[in-house]
DNA sequence: GTCCATTTTCTACGTTGTGTAGAAAATTCT
DNA sequence: AGAATTTTCTACACAACGTAGAAAATGGAC
């Protein structure tokens, strides 16, 4: 599938907080925002990008199928195409798949899970 | 964490298909065989790789720590240094951890896990 | 102890993905 | 139409990976 670089997660997660569709300046404003959170916020006002690296960005996760942008409006406006959640479950599922011994995989990863975690589980698979 | 190659990915498999160390010879003669199957028997003597490059790559893995070498012997013996189980289930818990929400993916990958996967699932989490 | 065959390390090149952004084209506003 | 904004095109640097030759190290034969 698709993984990401630096500044392709980064703007994943922005999309994924939001809930509604972004312009690329909004994004840019916003990755300026948190990397001068990210460096305290004293005076180190954040990198901020030029917006064509966003653009950029936006296109290159638009190819991979992550992000879906509304031609229509003038200041196109992109989203994720799906959830944080979702994304996460199908690269995990990916990985499951990989392997030919997927009971294996499940019981080591069953065994390297959190209590509250494996009760999240068992409350899962209890209603089916 | 580490993100593999396709010849990674080829030497990884065959070091957890097989039980002992293998050397890189060894290898590269497996890895021939494989391609030449992929690519049905038929003449194709499948692509075999110098020697060299299986060494590069064994190192590459050796860093990334996939891969523990032992230097006693002189050809070098090499093995993973964990299961194949193992890793996908640290994959499966990389991504996991990645999201804020965890106990949302859980539900996610939940929702999207055949029915046999699920029972084993059951059986792992004890409690039903 | 020297020479040869084997093995390992070092160095390198081409390709692809990603961060980055300027130049140019397209579109909208006034 | 002209100016401002937005999008596309093109490009460059850097890292990862596939690939392997040249050179160095090592072990065995004589």
């Amino acid at each position: 599938m698709a993984s990401l670089g630096e500044l392709e997660r980064a703007v994943m997660d922005l999309l994924w907080a939001g809930q509604e569709a972004a312009t690329a300046n909004k994004l840019r404003d916003l990755l300026a925002q948190d990397s001068a959170a990210a460096n305290g916020i004293a005076g180190h006002q954040g990198k901020d990008l030029a917006v064509t690296t966003v653009l950029t960005v936006l296109s290159r996760l638009e190819k991979k199928g992550l992000v879906e942008r509304e031609r229509g409006t003038r200041p196109h406006r992109y989203q994720a195409v799906s959830s944080r959640a979702d994304h996460t479950a199908d690269l995990m599922h990916e990985a499951l798949g990989s392997a030919p011994d997927r009971e294996a995989v499940l019981a080591r990863f069953i065994g390297s899970v959190s209590e509250s975690e494996a009760a999240t589980l068992r409350k899962l698979l209890g209603k089916n």
